[in-house]
DNA sequence: GAACGCTTCAAACAGGCGTTCGAATACTAG
DNA sequence: CTAGTATTCGAACGCCTGTTTGAAGCGTTC
């Protein structure tokens, strides 16, 4: 399962996404990620000081690649000549499901994000909205600009019910609903252009 | 915090919610728990055989009255002469929302729903999509009808879109996006009507 | 080859976990 | 009032938790 060629720090961090995605935070035991990682238990608090940083330092990996992706998408659309809104939505969940469906890890990294919205941990919330949350007020600069006629309050509400519908359906992606015989590069096409249609004429709607 | 005058039974079951909601499952304990509902230690096992079967009676208590008042409404809908998408929707997201904000405990019940579907864990999933899923097929069936346009394919995305906006964004419901100086019962309403027309439109979608 | 910093290792630490048990208490039926 | 059941209680069980420790193993540099 995990890589015998990558450093000790990588197994761990791989393992780990793995087995909180699985368990929860507190469901999975250090005991558990450095067996599966094939590393010794004294390793995550040499490397990483204790199991919370072990969590952030998760998160930071994959929110700096995520993030990333999503601002390049989004100054991609942008530089167009006229940017639509299916462009723009495209450039936010795109990246989002790519990695999801990453082979090389992070599969597992959308259900780790389920959990921290799930948790009511102040922490860990924090940490996340502070990695996170000047990418969705880009974004909701531009989509802002693009539906002019919605007002503020009505744009938050839908962008919230934008990234829940995504998260939600991103945590099975993979899991339940991909039809056998299809690739996973079909299947987040299919994805994609399902959720950016739902998505576009939820926040046009009147 | 805890009502002394309530039953051990349900003093439990109240506090288990809240902390459950908070920390999930794993995170947090029966000692925690018992502390809060100021019982017993031994009570949980005394009335409910274990930490699992706990939590099994926490989810079975909320979705049976959610999934009654939800065929309830639909019902209600599907009697009048010509149902609307939003119409139904409503039946969907109202009992839901009033729930979240009921006062008498439950406005942790979400959290914990979301906790649920974050877990990979099969137990819980199945427990959940168990009692749960008939009530989402009759849903379907309404809404295909009154869509007939939509590919079945299409439809199942779609309403797992809604779904998860619904989940997430009340996750959040009364902690972060309530504004001060207005009642829960406002807030709710304001809520349903946003989200039943973001997801009305997104269901239309061409 | 000795000395060095970096990493790995087995073992132990104190403390928390879910669960169990037998005695003590509360309550109800006869 | 008494007998019997239902509930509560404190204490303990064995197990697992995150973290620490000091020794052992490593590759590099002088």
């Amino acid at each position: 399962m995990i890589n015998p060629h990558f450093s000790t720090k990588e197994r761990i961090l791989s393992a780990a996404e793995d087995l909180f995605a699985k368990s929860g935070f507190a469901g999975a035991s250090l005991r558990q990620v450095t067996s599966a990682a094939n590393v010794n238990l004294a390793a995550v608090n040499y490397h990483f000081g204790s199991k919370e940083n072990l969590i952030n330092e998760l998160f930071k990996r994959r929110l700096d690649d995520l993030t990333g992706a999503r601002m390049a998408a989004l100054d991609k659309v942008k530089s167009t000549r006229q940017p639509t809104l299916e462009s723009v939505l495209e450039a936010f969940v795109q990246p989002a499901l790519s990695l999801a469906s990453d082979r090389g890890g992070g599969s597992s990294f959308v259900r780790l994000l389920a959990h921290a919205f799930a948790e009511h941990d102040q922490r860990l919330r924090r940490f996340v909205s502070d990695n996170y949350g000047h990418v969705l007020k880009e974004f909701a600069k531009v989509i802002a600009h693009l539906l002019p006629h919605l007002s503020k309050d009505a744009l938050y509400w839908r962008l919230d019910f934008v990234s829940g519908a995504l998260t939600y359906a991103m945590s099975d992606f993979g899991m339940i609903k991909k039809p056998v015989g299809i690739t996973d590069e079909q299947h987040r096409r299919t994805a994609a252009e399902h959720f950016v249609r739902f998505a576009a004429a939820g926040l046009r709607a009147p």
